[in-house]
DNA sequence: ACCTGAACACCGTTCAAGT
DNA sequence: ACCTGAACACCGTTCAAGT
């Protein structure tokens, strides 16, 4: 079976196309949602497209820029809330809407709140969520609260990820810490902890469902909190 | 001038003292605050202390371990607020103390979200912290407060660490992309924004004011999202 | 007990060059 | 325009060995 000829080396005398800046940010998509956004090197995403470095280099740029170009897609794929929502209710949508996007992406949260709206999709949520804080009369606190929302959610979602990373370990480690102390009598805070602890139980199942439910008791204390500051005017 | 023979090799042929554990975490601290806690190498460290990387591992560890003893010599530098101060006036003192120290010692405060009370210096300050709540009347919601604002606040100084690092280019980035849509109509809550980084100015100075204010900010957002929780009940 | 020296299997990034 | 191959200056970690 003949293959067509082309001008290009290797790549093209096997019969595979040249690559592209698209199937470079596809490829770190895949390896992001299976190892986390800083757990794949350059020179492992170079193999997975079957090309040396420096194409990476020739078509996106360095790392950095691979990176950018993954939460920028990350970012495209959160849903923005129907605008008829008051700001409560679209806040809420918001950031019930965007934890599992970013979960399925590791690190994307992190990098999300530290670029802040330098992403483009990120400046147009921004602009809507500054909207919807104006409507509701914030003022010139709009900007504040945006920012703190935005803030608490993405980094709480961050250290989500950061914990599941260091699973196997740790997590065990910071149960035995806790159980160590949980009959001091000197400790009462501490027992209590560990009562906590031992009851939620140690099965992955059970530790996602308390992550779900901290979740939203951090995006319902932030919006208590944000609302408290219109409320106090 | 004679110096003491001993039976170690090359460092003690050159007068040196052997290498202790001690030395080693406060070479560690001292680099930690001169690059930030992720921005040195378990390389650097050795060279620092004039030995071979295999003398770090021969008595601390990997360089896991190096990270864990500096993170809880930094938490253990953290103020402890008087225990007569009520919940609130507590909590403001505990997360307004805790910055300077932070900050001095960036990436501390990420590795403390992560690793939360695992480090034993933080379950000291849990145990207060939970019994604060506790005698405010949180009952069985002291832990969930805990937690969410211990995380806030920590969060929030990860991410200004986080953003300090990579000030050359990308602050300047995000204030461009900003100021592309300041006059437009189609998006008047970024158009506010741009007015309002504008009117901040770019000086690092400024910055830092305008750090300090957002931070203050805040700690009070989530002390009021936590008060809501009581009142409500 | 304390340290050395060399090695292993990686990194991100850059070079000069090939079709 | 697209890709190669080799190199540079690093990593964290582990080895067998020295006094």
């Amino acid at each position: 079976m003949p293959l067509p000829r082309t001008r290009f080396p290797s790549r093209a005398a096997a019969g595979l196309p040249p690559v592209t800046t698209g199937a470079i940010i596809d490829a770190a998509l895949q390896l992001t949602v299976e190892h986390g956004l800083e757990n794949w090197s350059l020179r492992e995403l170079a193999r997975l497209l079957d090309v040396g470095p420096r194409v990476v280099y020739h078509h996106v740029g360095d790392r950095d820029a691979v990176v950018r170009d993954v939460v920028q897609r990350v970012v495209a794929a959160v849903p923005i809330p129907p605008d008829e929502l008051g700001w409560r209710d679209w806040f809420t949508a918001l950031l019930t809407g965007c934890r599992p996007v970013l979960r399925r992406h590791p690190g994307v949260a992190r990098r999300l709140a530290i670029l802040g709206p330098a992403v483009p999709a990120a400046l147009e949520l921004m602009d809507r969520g500054i909207r919807k804080l104006l409507d509701a009369g914030f003022e010139q606190g709009a900007i504040a609260a945006y920012r703190f929302l935005l803030n608490s959610a993405l980094l709480q979602l961050a250290v989500e990820d950061d914990r599941h990373d260091l699973q196997p370990r740790a997590r065990e480690e910071l149960a035995a810490a806790l159980l160590a102390h949980r009959d001091s009598e000197r400790h009462p805070g501490i027992a209590l902890v560990a009562a906590d602890v031992r009851e939620q139980g140690t099965d992955p199942n059970d530790i996602v469902a308390v992550d779900d439910r901290f979740y939203e008791y951090a995006i319902a204390r932030t919006l208590d909190g944000v609302a408290a500051q219109i409320q106090g005017t």
